[in-house]
DNA sequence: GACCAGGCACATC
DNA sequence: GATGTGCATGGT
């Protein structure tokens, strides 16, 4: 059963990729049948998707939802206009997302390496080669692997996979991998899985999220009722 | 009232 | 290199 048993081939087993594939898609079938389309991530610009990574670190999306209404309510949702924002005002705005003393600020360095490194067009640091792009965000302040993936493949729309806490636990619990298995090779191991493609890779992050958001929490998981079977 | 949520940086050993 | 801690709001 999903979540408590270990039948996957390890994640070292070259021999049997084949296998681990045909578990992967259809686990993607699966929630996809359930799910339906889920067609992520939600935002209506990529400035907002980059500006949803960021808030949402360790916070429930529901959070960075009022968030991101505050931003756009107060017109604060452009790269120029957040960065000549005063400090407190961000900070006001995201305060409903968490950590917004840290937020706020992560958010005002971000569009400042905008301004200065790119002449303020998001859209020109994003059409970077996916790796040089990476690097870049990675040595901004308050942007780790997950966040700088995030903005890659949702707002750059290119194909790098996002591991995330979800991914994590799904994958660990269903055997496919150890449950303390690190960030780069779990997205290694989605790579060397999954079909190169943005477009797949964001719509299997984002079933994988569901399918942890409604039936594997990291208390009380609802492991019998889940339409995922994953061994 | 405790626990959790789509992390990350930094200090300490 | 591994582990622990601070950051903080809002839902369950």
């Amino acid at each position: 059963m999903y979540g408590c048993t270990a039948s996957w081939p390890s994640i070292n087993s070259k021999r049997s990729n084949a296998d681990v594939r045909r578990r992967l898609r259809a686990l993607y079938d699966a929630a996809f049948s359930y799910f339906g389309p889920l067609c992520w991530w939600p935002g209506e610009t990529d400035f907002e998707i980059c500006v949803g990574a960021i808030l949402t670190q360790n916070t429930a999306w529901t959070n960075v939802e009022k968030a991101i209404a505050n931003l756009k309510n107060k017109r604060l949702l452009t790269v120029r206009a957040m960065h000549q924002a005063p400090r407190a005002v961000l900070a006001a705005a995201v305060r409903p997302a968490g950590y917004y003393n840290q937020k706020s600020q992560r958010l005002h360095e971000f569009c400042a390496h905008i301004v200065r490194f790119h002449r303020g067009s998001l859209n020109v640091m994003l059409h970077q080669p996916a790796l040089v792009l990476r690097d870049e965000l990675l040595a901004l302040n308050g942007i780790g692997p997950e966040t700088a993936d995030s903005m890659i493949l949702y707002a750059a729309r290119q194909p790098i996979f996002v591991v995330d806490a979800y991914t994590r636990r799904i994958l660990s619990r269903s055997g496919a991998v150890p449950d303390d298995i690190e960030y780069h090779p779990l997205q290694e191991f989605f790579h060397l899985m999954l079909p190169p493609d943005a477009e797949y890779y964001g719509e299997y992050h984002a079933q994988l999220v569901y399918v942890g958001k409604e039936f594997c929490r990291k208390t009380r998981p609802r492991c019998d009722e889940c339409p995922v079977r994953l061994t």
